[in-house]
DNA sequence: CGGTATCCACTTGGATACTG
DNA sequence: CAGTATCCAAGTGGATACCG
């Protein structure tokens, strides 16, 4: 329980990087091309896609199959373990599609408390207050 | 469909930093004072853990309670919010430990392939033979 | 077409020192 | 104790140019 916690931050922090989730989900739909990922993804340069390719690749959750003809063509597809990957990120996605409006709600509350500092500092202490009056030394 | 994954993505983006799920999965069993999260976690330096948890209150995801008594204390815990992101990140967990040898294989693997550049051409070449040899035009 | 190589701006995160 | 402030090293990722 206590050893899980490196890997899935080591997880997350491969699969959590710029691109590599989208490139997942394109690929969700069957194999593609170089050049076809880089167009429906868009904004992502030749660099990085080659790059979270080869990231994929390497954890051997996507192929990468060569046919030399001229002009050259790669394409590129989920492998198993890449699409039992998809389950997981998904449920992940449906979270964030889920909580994304009271995510932002707080964001802004967040905001606007913290950007008021000079004129209220309402920050902490009004807080405080109400959580100390109720049982504020019995925590350990 | 296609517009939820930038959100999914923002989401790893944001949740996928070095220290943000050890902190969560720290908090699951409840809450935990500043220097309690800092000794636990270990490796973490004060200002890391300081933006981590500012980030996760920003969304909404633990609250800071402070106890203004002498010397000062601080207790954060998982809102709901909160507990309700530890399914997801748990599958994802479970995943990562169910298959995590299996891509460190597939990373040995590829280190091997790709290190004996000089040696053994191998990588590309004999495996455009073989899946070329099975219907390499008819794609899309 | 599908890359690699290089350069560079921006961000992340650690170390250290100081504060209420 | 629980931060904030500052500085700095390493990593991330974009733009561009070139290659097979």
């Amino acid at each position: 329980m206590a050893q899980e916690c490196p890997r899935v931050s080591a997880l997350l922090s491969r699969i959590g990087d710029k691109w590599t989730v989208l490139v997942v989900m394109l690929l969700r739909e069957g194999p593609r091309r170089f050049s076809e990922l880089k167009r429906e993804i868009g904004g992502i340069s030749q660099r990085m896609l080659t790059s979270t390719l080869r990231g994929l690749e390497r954890d051997g959750l996507v192929t990468r199959t060569v046919y030399p003809t001229t002009p050259q063509r790669v394409d590129y597809a989920l492998t198993r373990l890449g699409h039992s990957l998809r389950e997981p990120v998904e449920a992940l996605g449906d979270w964030a599609l889920a909580h994304l409006d009271t995510i932002d709600r707080a964001r802004r509350e967040f905001d606007g408390r913290t950007e008021a500092h000079a004129a209220t500092p309402a920050r902490g202490v009004a807080r405080v207050v109400r959580l100390q009056s109720r049982s504020p030394a019995s925590h350990k």
